[in-house]
DNA sequence: CTCTATGTTTAATT
DNA sequence: GAATTAAACATAGA
């Protein structure tokens, strides 16, 4: 399902439900998501031990173990993990479970994935792809000078540059897609064209994105979560056509590295 | 039936 | 070798 944000309300979710509460069961039948890792293991890394913390960085969670070691969730594209009763029966496209016990109240958290992107991994130390992330928004914050570093050396459009985990963790296609439009920037421009200027409007256009999205948690839930038909939420994404919200020229989509993207052709200007 | 999809990895091509 | 592109993964919904 995810971009940062969502990401950030599972790991909230995730933290409320499990932080203190000592595993009773661990279930992962799914190969596809467990990704080669046995299920046995999976079940045994984890029962019996106490969830000290769970945190986040781009679209990465990690529980962390009193007894130490860690269970990593990415939820690919489909993945969310929601709170049930332990006595419920198994949910569509649930793909793993775990239950806990806090103060003899017993709960459990379920991973469902219809796609089956995502992935779990126990690890007895950070995984190579936690490691490799660049800063993360909100953890680190975005420094544009940073990122005008990072953007200086390649040659790539901007919009590609954005999705690369290792230069910013956690933005995605619909963030750099609204970061782009509130910086005025055409998402094709070339990364070594662009000024400090260009770099500081994205910055800003990204926090600001991110969080919108993530003060939407009180109100109408994050649109992923949802169920299916509920309306699109961002002001660009999705919206190829129609109006821009700014200049009411037509907004237009292009392929970038295999992901659509619109944009408006007319106020967003392209640097060479 | 066709097209698109919030993500990442890997194979193929330039 | 580096950079860019396409394909793959598995499934739902419009």
């Amino acid at each position: 399902m995810p971009e940062l944000p969502e990401v950030e309300i599972a790991r909230r979710n995730l933290t409320s439900w499990l932080r203190g509460g000592a595993i009773t069961v661990a279930r992962a039948p799914d190969r596809v998501v467990l990704r080669g890792g046995a299920p046995s293991a999976f079940a045994r890394a984890l029962v019996g031990r106490v969830v000290r913390e769970v945190s986040r960085r781009g679209k990465w969670l990690r529980l962390e173990l009193a007894e130490g070691g860690y269970l990593f969730s990415h939820l690919g594209m489909t993945g969310k993990w929601v709170l049930r009763g332990a006595e419920e029966p198994e949910l569509d496209w649930e793909r793993a479970r775990l239950d806990v016990v806090i103060r003899g109240h017993a709960s459990s958290a379920r991973y469902v994935d219809p796609r089956r992107f995502g992935r779990l991994v126990v690890a007895e130390a950070d995984i190579a792809e936690w490691r490799a992330l660049g800063p993360d928004p909100l953890v680190d914050g975005i420094d544009a000078k940073q990122l005008a570093v990072a953007l200086a050396r390649r040659r790539g459009a901007v919009k590609d540059a954005l999705l690369d985990q290792s230069v910013l963790a956690g933005i995605g296609n619909i963030h750099a897609t609204e970061a782009l439009w509130m910086a005025r920037i055409d998402p094709r421009s070339r990364c070594d064209a662009l000024t400090l200027g260009d770099i500081r409007a994205v910055a800003r256009g990204l926090r600001k994105s991110i969080a919108r999205t993530l003060d939407d948690e009180d109100g109408p839930e994050v649109w992923y979560l949802q169920e299916a038909g509920a309306p699109n939420p961002f002001p660009i994404y999705g919206h190829a056509g129609e109006p821009c919200p700014r200049c009411a020229v037509s907004l237009v989509r292009v392929v970038l590295g295999g992901r659509g993207t619109t944009f408006c052709p007319a106020c967003q200007v392209r640097r060479a």
